[in-house]
DNA sequence: GATGATGTCTAGAACGATCTAGTAAGATGG
DNA sequence: CCATCTTACTAGATCGTTCTAGACATCATC
């Protein structure tokens, strides 16, 4: 039971034959070191199975590479977002550190407790903090999901308005004339999501009837009250574009429990893509954010900003098409669906 | 924009007129340190809005009191348990660092950048690697959710017996008689779960019909596979039990789009009670294996190991009764109008 | 008054890496 | 042959803590 002492430098050094410095160039590839030796060294550092501690590199090292991670162990699609942002921060040559918050631990002791190791960069996913709080930190900090309008704070999201575009061409395309919307309420993305709908209908007087919002949230409960609003509709809407595929469930349910078929009599399209969206009843329409995209652009805003470059950047979503949208089935549309991109 | 300094121990020391020593006493509320100096020292750390950083803290501490997490960030009832663990750590004084495994980092690398991080023990969810190699770890390791059978690796899991009990009990006092399995095939928890499945139903001869497994998976696919067999068995089973929530609720679309209702016609009981379990369309009856519970054990079990006592403990579960379970409407004991709606 | 217990505080050496400055040896050039 | 540059390497300081050993009072005990 007694574990041999992990190997450190000063022990590859001894089994090379050279000194610690010389094993610290060549561990970390930087130049300065003959060809033969390199060599050497490289094969004691196995012989020992040596590893680099990362609690002296990250003290030591004025640049530790190394990215804090911020996110929401609540938000479904937060810990998608987080499995792609291992590998985008790989390439570029970065190492992640997470640091969850939600019920237990607060946004803003997730942040220190990063700071606290030596990160250099913070990306946060859904930031509740003002730009100009985060703008004071003492790292660069990449806001994702809420495009920042601090000009010290990068910031990396979806295109909301082209993502809400999408959603609303398709319906458009296959016929719907009245398309209502239930919105997130206060959640991140909701307020773009709600004037993007909202500029989309008004601009499309002679093709689209006037917009129908119902308030709703980002939760399952917000969208099976807003299904039944919609219901009481006195011109029920043929279509209806979800601020997220939670909610969407949501709205889905409160559907198909009252008798409404879908996507027969109601059109239903999601936002967010998550993986739950496949799951549903009716596997659902929705807007797919590209989340290896977001996830590569932060990583590189991160990097951007660490020289000084704060970028804002908006990645352009798509849509992935499932059951839960069809073409209408009352009245004056008919031989719609010839218009395809 | 030149950000100052963060202020370190030495410079509490200056503002309070101490030596640094004596700040490491009072910041880490050891003992040796006189009432009157100890305030006057918080006040200076306070002013200066000093805090430890946790690189030279771990670098040089033998106890560093942080828990390293794996968890895969694909697993939906991983992250919901992560999220127990930051408040079961705390109230314990123990830290966490988290690490992601999935498609882009192996379990093997995440336990490794952890012992990099020095951290005390790992709390691992689900390992994929054998006990014997986990117990050659220089730390601790607690299993969780996969009992252990070494005697140098702790564990925390369910009570996998007791919960299928639970469910299985739930459905005979609801009436039902022939009851099958919709297993997890090689995933964790599946074969416990499928042999007190085998156990239960055998060691009722006269209560219930003999076992019906139908082997699937722990994904949504695999669950509408078996959802689609079971509905060709020559004897339909009027309850089935799966392996997790996300299979269940594949089982559940199979069943509801082929115009079978549930519970009405075969009741279903999905596990893990994950938070997804309350969003399917008929809200599923679960095995809820109490994440706070497990999360308190685990964090527990690895304080003892590090005391030298590697414990096994086996978390009771609770069954969350809901929707998707009801009295059978077929039966050759009872009579037929009893469950009709 | 010597002896030992405290209780409070400090100097300085770790921890294991990186970084700065500098040395020794050989190559290049006039 | 001397000056200079490059390449390969090393000694020792340094990052910000914790830890060990000990100093210096104060106080009780014999």
């Amino acid at each position: 039971m007694t574990q041999p002492r992990r190997p450190t430098m000063a022990d590859v050094a001894a089994e090379a034959g050279v000194s610690r410095a010389l094993v610290s160039i060549v561990i970390r590839g930087a130049a300065g070191a003959g060809e033969a030796t390199r060599a050497r060294v490289l094969e004691a550092a196995e012989r020992l199975g040596y590893r680099p501690d990362a609690r002296a590199r990250l003290l030591r090292s004025s640049r530790s590479r190394l990215l804090g991670v911020v996110f929401d162990i609540t938000g479904p699609y937060h810990t998608e977002l987080v499995g792609h942002l291992y590998p985008a921060a790989r390439t570029r040559g970065y190492g992640i550190t997470l640091s969850a918050c939600g019920r237990a631990q607060s946004q803003h002791e997730a942040v220190h407790s990063l700071l606290d190791l030596g990160v250099e960069a913070l990306i946060i996913l859904a930031p509740e903090t003002p730009d100009e709080d985060l703008a004071r930190l003492p790292v660069p900090v990449v806001s994702v999901f809420r495009p920042a309008t601090h000009p010290d704070v990068a910031s990396v999201a979806s295109d909301e308005r082209a993502g809400v575009d999408l959603a609303m061409n398709h319906l458009l395309q296959l016929g719907h004339r009245r398309i209502a919307h239930v919105d997130g309420g206060d959640a991140v993305g909701a307020q773009p999501r709600r004037s993007a709908y909202l500029e989309f209908t008004s601009s499309r007087p002679g093709e689209l009837e006037p917009p129908v919002v119902l308030s709703a949230g980002s939760e399952l409960s917000d969208g099976r009250e807003a299904g039944a609003r919609l219901l009481e509709e006195a011109r029920r809407p043929s279509a209806v574009l979800v601020f997220n595929d939670v909610c969407a469930l949501g709205v889905l349910q409160a559907l198909l429990t009252n008798g409404v078929p879908v996507p027969e009599e109601v059109s239903v399209v999601g936002y967010d893509d998550a993986s739950l969206a496949a799951l549903a009843h009716v596997p659902l329409t929705s807007v797919n954010q590209q989340g290896p995209d977001l996830a590569a652009a932060a990583v590189e805003a991160a990097d951007a900003a660490l020289a000084g470059e704060f970028r804002h950047v908006l990645i352009p979503p798509s849509l992935t098409v499932r059951a839960s949208t069809g073409i209408p089935n009352t009245g004056d549309h008919m031989c719609e669906g010839a218009a395809s991109h």
